[in-house]
DNA sequence: CTTCGGCTGACGG
DNA sequence: CTAACGCCGTCAGCCGAAG
């Protein structure tokens, strides 16, 4: 019943670049390949920052991203190259990929900048999925000069998982019949959706292994993690995972950040970062054409909280200066009640209507 | 009862 | 030299108010 070409299940595949920044950076001056790469999120204050990505030489000195660059600065050697994100080349760049996914399959879900997920379900079974996927990798090398990796599995849980095997230029197929098998033996923190905190959960139940989830009740779960997560996890543990492949998903917000030059108290100081935010959030929206109601702040403080605050209208909030004004008033809301000082402050907006571009049908009469 | 606004926290890249 | 620290996005869940 259940063979290569049967079209009982469906076949997922994740494609992810390899180290992308990075790479990148590296197709950009091929003088530095073989040596330590670290791509660096800077800050506005001196020596402050963190590691977008690194290459694999730079790993192999335990440089990670997400690190502090302080921290990276004392692992790296005479060797390493630091090189500050060029967001917007890069963009252009994962354009330039997933267009060419694009045309290989129809079914592409864009989940960042360089990973996306694609179905490979219609006619074929592996082996042709594993045709199309060579075919994908050999025409980036060819057109773009990257790598990626791709795992392929009957869900997007073992297409994710699978593609972690084999890093970086991979490609691994892990069959509906081995999935199971293949998801039990992972380290539980491994598992996607489970970050430190859950991982902690789940050690303090005992479990290790994604395997060991099979040992205990649904509702078990649910206690831990609540209705949704808890549900997933058990899922998870049988291979099982039912979320849909969903090209063209729609922006839910947009939000810009930056980290102030000092942390500060001062309205007046505030306001200056939060028009450039708002400038660039407010243009951001108009180039897709979102309309919006809900205007948000968000301030890390030098305590490293996170505190937002938002407003929403009944209208859309339709120009600059009325944006301004809202964050202007949640600004000041936030001095008002609160007792740390700010280090990093954000604007966004969210709770899109319908596309502004095209007119919409009335059927009041 | 359901839905909405406001907010937090976990997570992923 | 005693720690150190970006930015962007998604979703679930909780709470209180409103419908």
């Amino acid at each position: 019943m259940v063979t290569d070409h049967s079209v009982e299940g469906r076949i997922v595949a994740l494609l992810d670049l390899d180290y992308f920044y990075a790479q990148v950076e590296q197709v950009r001056n091929p003088a530095i390949k073989g040596r330590p790469v670290v791509i660096v999120m800077p800050s506005i204050r001196e020596n402050s920052g963190a590691v977008a990505t690194c290459n694999y030489e730079a790993r192999a000195m335990k440089i990670k991203s997400g690190m502090p660059l302080g921290l990276a600065k004392k692992l790296a050697n005479e060797n390493t190259v630091f090189i500050n994100a060029d967001k917007p080349y890069y963009e252009e760049v994962s354009q330039k990929v997933f267009d060419l996914v694009d045309f290989y399959c129809e079914k592409v879900e864009q989940v960042s900048i360089d990973e996306a997920y694609f179905e490979l379900t219609n006619p074929l079974g592996y082996e042709k999925a594993k045709e199309v996927c060579e075919k994908i990798k050999k025409s980036i090398l060819v057109d773009l000069g990257l790598t990626c990796s791709i795992g392929i599995g009957p869900n997007k849980l073992v297409a994710k998982m699978a593609c972690g095997v084999k890093k970086p230029d991979g490609l691994f197929i892990v069959k509906a019949s081995d999935a199971e098998q293949f998801i039990a033996k992972h380290k539980i923190g491994d598992l996607f959706g489970v970050g430190p905190k859950g991982e902690e959960i789940f050690k303090a139940h005992g479990i290790h292994l994604v395997g060991e989830i099979k040992t205990h009740e649904k509702r078990e779960l649910i206690e831990w993690f609540k209705d949704a997560k808890g549900e997933q996890f058990y899922d998870f543990a049988f291979a099982i995972d039912n979320r849909p492949v969903e090209p063209n998903r729609e922006k839910q917000q947009i939000s810009k950040m930056m980290t102030l030059r000092q942390d500060s108290s001062s309205f007046e100081e505030i306001k200056t970062s939060i028009d450039f935010l708002a400038d660039l959030v407010f243009k951001e929206a108009t180039r897709l054409k979102k309309s919006f109601k809900t205007a948000s702040i968000v301030i890390i403080t030098d305590r490293f909280e996170t505190i937002t605050k938002s407003k929403t209208k009944a209208q859309k909030i339709e120009n600059f200066d009325d944006l301004c004004n809202m964050e202007y008033d949640l600004l000041r809301e936030y001095l008002h009640d609160s007792f740390s000082k700010v280090r990093r402050v954000g604007v966004k907006v969210s709770n899109f209507g319908e596309e502004t571009g095209l007119q919409k049908k009335l059927f009041e009469f």
